[in-house]
DNA sequence: ATCTATGCAAAGACTTTGCATATCC
DNA sequence: GGATATGCAAAGTCTTTGCATAGAT
């Protein structure tokens, strides 16, 4: 995988080694079937590496956070999910019957900045955050 | 107060009774002075009633937000805010530095339903979240 | 009087931290 | 060899639950 690559480079300039427990994170997170919580990405990673710790699963999430290489997602259901940060901007659609969730590249924030919204509000935007929950088609075709 | 009074029956006709500890809880979030964590609550509550338990404050806000009371906000801080529901629909702005949450009324979900984007992705909306998060005029003001 | 609500205490889920040892470069 | 990372264990935060007692209608 050349994303591979260049997570190893970036994890170098930062300062971090390469290690065993964190190749194999990164692998979980590699195989792009949806954003993980800490205790799935535990569970995946144990088969590989058993004897990893959730300490060392938190620790690297905040790590691989810190250098962007991962994206934290505030479902909201309690606890946080864990993806691959993907080049391109985007969003989620949640599904409540399944959980599933599913990017999106609609974004509605830009229509709201040439239309000088921010500055009728006096805020200064940093990061926005859109989820839709509903019911996605595999859940609505059961029915 | 005259949303006091719809409370209390709405409580009535939900067959729960009208506690004091009840009282007290929607006094807090009366104050409209902005979401609430649950510790928040606690702490201006203890005030008025002192020997409140945690649980209880849990247990009614739980009953509020079933009822359509209280709207539970998932904010991306590790634990949820409270405030009384308001009846229109809306959104909201949060600083990063002062952590101050306000509501905003712009809503860019109409348009996308107008766009047939859920069409498009054969996803049935239910209901969505919008947050921004950046540096409200307060907080920029003092740099 | 009856049914619901509360306080207390305990536990549960998720996450973080301190420290000695192991691992990477 | 020196600095960073890990595993382990413990604790910390937020929230939920069981149960006996208290309180509302």
């Amino acid at each position: 995988m050349s994303d591979r690559i260049n997570v190893e480079e970036i994890l170098k300039n930062g300062g971090y080694k390469l290690t065993k427990q964190r190749k194999v994170i990164i692998e979980a997170l590699s195989d792009n079937s949806g954003p993980y919580t800490a205790n799935e990405i535990f569970s995946i990673v144990s088969d590989k590496y058993s004897g990893i710790n959730f300490s060392t699963i938190y620790r690297n999430l905040e790590i691989l956070v810190k250098l962007g290489i991962v994206e934290k997602l505030n479902i909201s259901d309690g606890c946080c999910h864990f993806k691959l940060a993907g080049s391109k901007h985007h969003h989620h659609i949640i599904c409540n019957k399944c959980g599933n969730i599913t990017e999106i590249d609609i974004c509605p924030f830009g229509d709201l900045v040439s239309k000088n919204k921010f500055e009728e509000l006096d805020f200064e935007p940093i990061e926005h955050r859109f989820e839709i929950y509903g019911i996605c088609s595999k859940c609505r075709s059961k029915e």
